[in-house]
DNA sequence: GGGGTATATTGACGAACGTCGATATACTGG
DNA sequence: CCAGTATATCGACGTTCGTCAATATACCCC
């Protein structure tokens, strides 16, 4: 009885609306769409990825120091990050180190991005 | 003389490369694309995104609410911040407020994320 | 091996972010 | 006007982020 009430009052009670509005991914896969965004969401690490997109093949560290406003302990610092999402790889020829893009995984983190953003728009 | 010299100095040098490695955009550019990704880079945001994308029309606070695992100041920030970052408009109906997407907003977003990814991948 | 260069790492620091309890504000029904 | 509810704001706190000077590491050439 008490229960019926308890539903009743529920029903008839002050609620806006029925939470019918539940999202249709999980937190767990936002939470890994949030991480492809973050990746993204820094103008250094844009512009070293831009520079690597548009230079087929390697590019030395100094000549991407060279394109971007911060000392080279930060540069090193983005290009381990970009190097930990599996974003760029990194071969060292003598003295130096040369950065390369890496196609497969940036497509396929711009395919997990356009189909976040697909459900958006 | 001297001058002269130091060019030759430089061109023999012990350069990896000539910088033909250039952004193609400036540090400004990057910077504004890095704010478009800074505010998809949380899950709690895309979460409520999706929640107000799949509702054509309006959604109350109390069912975004239910829709995240975050206590109700946290939901009312990210939705603060998803209002100024003009992808998201409230309305006041009573003692209600709700939350509606804005399409051309979202669109446009994706646009230019999409310019950004496109040369990348 | 010693001096020079390229890159990475460390450590420190301030700034920004995310979260939440407490409180304020605005509305509602009685 | 009062008690209750919905949402926003405030204030504090811990955490993460971004940056850089200093230093370490690895390489090169003489």
């Amino acid at each position: 009885m008490t229960r019926v009430l308890e539903i009743v009052d529920r029903r008839l009670g002050d609620r806006c609306c029925d939470p019918t509005a539940r999202p249709s991914r999980s937190h767990a896969e936002a939470e890994a769409a949030a991480i492809d965004f973050d990746q993204l969401a820094h103008p250094v690490r844009l512009q070293l990825l831009d520079v690597l997109a548009r230079n087929e093949g390697r590019v030395c560290v100094c000549d991407l120091e060279a394109a971007v406003p911060v000392k080279q302990p930060t540069v090193s610092h983005h290009l381990r990050l970009l190097r930990e999402a599996g974003l760029v790889e990194s071969e060292k020829v003598g003295q130096w180190v040369y950065y390369r893009i890496r196609r497969d995984a940036a497509r396929a983190l711009r395919d997990r991005v356009q189909q976040v953003l697909r459900a958006f728009a």
